[in-house]
DNA sequence: GCAACGAGTAAGCGTTCGATTACTTTTTAC
DNA sequence: GTAAAAAGTAATCGAACGCTTACTCGTTGC
């Protein structure tokens, strides 16, 4: 699944985990983080570290992979331009001020 | 390609910036970060924020898919077992005193 | 040479992190 | 319903964050 957004992973991760029947007590463990902490990802939170997240999709038996963003795909003869995302624009919009 | 450390991502965060001809002042405006911090991701800071990791994987064009890990092959017969990963392990290697 | 540029280091600052502990609310099972 | 377990909230506290600014190295080009 793409993630593109920290609420994105909070709820993959939830998903997750409920698939492998741990509570948030035994994942925490198994990841070495708090529960506090267990609570706040998966709730989305923005600033947490990415070193804990990491040990915490280990935890989980998930693999992060990161790839260039497909090319946009060809347009079919006569079909409309297709729009070419602002990159720009979407990071403006994912920024959040603190 | 599979990310596992703060370290993977570092060096496959410069190797994109590289390969887009962008330096390192233009990726952070491009991110909405500074580039003190562009300098410490790219070095692998396991402490960094998700948030603006997420931004800037954005701003580089890079998309980040999380999926379960694939499962173990099936044993060619007469195959030596195949010794299934132990998550604990490779989490609690993982763990950085802090 | 040396100017210009990209990259890295250092110090200072206000903000937020994450762990811990204790308590409350919600969910689950009998 | 009610007891137990799971999930969520609250408060404290030392440590680290990320930003800014300024300075130092190396390269590269003239």
């Amino acid at each position: 699944m793409i993630v593109r957004t920290p609420s994105d992973l909070g709820l993959l991760m939830r998903d997750r985990r409920k698939t492998l029947g741990l509570d948030q007590q035994e994942l925490a463990k198994k990841a070495g983080v708090s529960r506090l902490w267990i609570i706040e990802i998966e709730k989305g939170k923005p600033r947490a570290e990415i070193g804990l997240l990491m040990r915490t999709l280990l935890a989980l038996g998930l693999e992060l992979d990161v790839s260039t963003e497909p090319v946009v795909a060809p347009v079919k003869r006569g079909a409309r331009a297709i729009s070419v995302p602002d990159i720009d624009a979407i990071v403006r919009r994912a920024r959040v001020q603190r």
